[in-house]
DNA sequence: GTATAATTGAGAACAGTTCTCAATAATATG
DNA sequence: CATATTATTGAGAACTGTTCTCAATTATAC
């Protein structure tokens, strides 16, 4: 059985404790290949990254704790035009900040912005609120994201 | 050949021959079934949609006509979640006015808003320039999107 | 330690989307 | 208007990312 290295992981490790959940080596492993590996990574690539620390791993596996995680609330999925879905740590886990993305359409690269969020994490709140009662909804998470060409791909 | 019955089929018609592309009657039951049936439609809604219009219309062709059409820019593609493509015309051409969108991620559900939009597009508009200046990019569409549960799912 | 139930890896199955290809139909040309 | 040219089509096969199935394994509670 695997430890894990970082606060981060103890964290992840108590809250899917406090979930139910086992803390499994192959857990431990996504949560490494995460932590390590950055910012929107689809689960092909946690999977490549994660089988180097626990070479038994499966790729059916890896989607499962993904699941688990986004369930959860420590992971966060989101989609960026392409047909593969991308994996972040949240943000009070990975402590990277809260940030959105631009994303090229062309190469695909996504850049992550901190740039301007203060402004729009406040005008987002207050459109929640607004949303949340004009429609009943009970809001708890929301994607922006820039698409449009990156200075290589614009020539 | 059918002849496309609205402004915005006229319209889109031009903008496709203006491409080198040719007008079809596929391609004009696609673009009836995106007018008459609404937003963020699924290519399957399309295809049953169209169908009734024009019987003989194959599957392939729906997806090839939504992936022309944004191309050309007519037609907004993007994804709230689940795992199937959404469409809808973009602004210009719709004219149903831009909108961002409210997702019920338990029933699916889609409640488009255009309530706050105003000052949410100034924000992205400033925002826009910035980032471009900052990272070089050309921007050109973005999304946003809150998600969260409805007023019936929440219980 | 043992029992129990969650978790696993492997591969099959699945769903949405794209591709292939011969047949068809829209446009340009004469 | 007839014809040649070339894009477009429908049907189904193929593909890709993701989920499911199931027997074997392993974390946890006692």
């Amino acid at each position: 059985m695997l430890h894990g290295k970082g606060h981060a992981q103890d964290c992840c490790c108590r809250r899917i404790r406090g979930f139910g959940r086992r803390m499994t080596a192959a857990r431990h492993a996504v949560l490494d290949a995460l932590s390590a590996r950055g910012e929107h990574l689809t689960a092909e690539e946690v999977f490549k990254a994660a089988r180097r620390l626990y070479p038994n791993l499966g790729l059916a596996t890896v989607y499962r704790t993904l699941e688990l995680l986004t369930r959860i609330g420590l992971v966060s999925k989101f989609d960026t035009g392409d047909d593969r879905a991308r994996y972040e740590f949240a943000d009070p886990a990975g402590t990277k900040g809260h940030h959105h993305h631009l994303v090229c359409t062309s190469c695909r690269k996504i850049v992550d912005y901190k740039d301007f969020i203060k402004e729009e994490t406040e005008l987002l709140r207050r459109t929640e609120e607004g949303l949340a009662k004009k429609y009943g909804f009970r809001i708890n998470s929301h994607i922006i994201q820039f698409y449009g060409l990156c200075k290589d791909c614009a020539g």
